[in-house]
DNA sequence: GCGACAG
DNA sequence: ATCTTGTCGC
């Protein structure tokens, strides 16, 4: 069953001109940032969400198995994802009654063909700011050769002649991640609090090695069943 | 037509 | 993303 991209891409249209990417959020100390990542069994979702405050402090994680009833496909990674990540967030919110001031979605923004990734899917349906956060580029943008080595180095990018976030080296020497505005945040504001969150020499940041960890797990365990 | 292609 | 052995380096 292939997808019908027509129709996707209307949709993708749509979302794009509710995205605000004006407004400057400002976080405080004690605002809570969840950090999404999933482990696929085929179309079985092991969904992990870390909570965490901007101060670092760590809240705990939060673990729900979701269903994909969508294939994947590049460039509407949303649509297969993006469903169960807003359904991993309401059971997060149910069970632990935190709720977050911003989220941090494994892939892309606005840094997207159509400027609609999964992040800025995310952030426009719940209403909450996001940032997409991935490791591989989805849009060519030249940046080898041209980002300095040392960690907080960046490049911009831009789709269409509009900015699209960074590529952004996290760590010295060590290839960069890609950075961008998903909802309800302004492209350099996305950048900087990626940036304050790297707390180490990795590549990932804390929140996401930690998500991407224990959905890694949560996958081992379930998938013995 | 060919290659590229988040997770 | 996932599958999977070996290998290099701290």
């Amino acid at each position: 069953m292939g997808i019908n991209k027509e129709k996707y891409k209307q949709e993708q249209f749509r979302i794009r001109q509710l995205i605000d990417m004006t407004s400057s959020l400002s976080l405080s100390q004690k605002d809570i940032i969840f950090t999404l990542d999933i482990q696929y069994q085929d179309d079985l979702g092991y969904v992990a969400v870390d909570m965490q405050q901007y101060d670092g402090i760590h809240l705990g994680i939060h673990l729900s198995k979701q269903v994909a009833k969508v294939e994947y496909v590049p460039g509407y990674f949303a649509f297969r994802e993006g469903p169960l990540l807003e359904a991993a967030v309401q059971d997060a919110i149910i069970a632990t009654g935190y709720s977050p001031t911003l989220m941090i979605v494994d892939g892309h923004g606005t840094a997207h063909p159509r400027g609609c990734g999964v992040a800025s899917w995310l952030g426009v349906r719940m209403d909450i700011p996001t940032i997409g956060l991935a490791k591989e580029p989805l849009v060519k943008t030249p940046y080898k050769g041209m980002i300095e080595e040392k960690a907080g180095s960046t490049i911009p990018v831009a789709v269409d002649g509009i900015s699209a976030g960074y590529v952004l080296r996290t760590a010295d020497g060590i290839n960069p991640v890609f950075v961008s505005a998903g909802h309800r945040i302004t492209q350099d504001k996305a950048l900087e609090i990626v940036f304050a969150l790297r707390q180490n020499e990795y590549r990932i940041i804390e929140p996401m090695r930690r998500a991407d960890h224990a959905a890694r797990e949560f996958a081992k365990a379930g998938g013995l069943k």
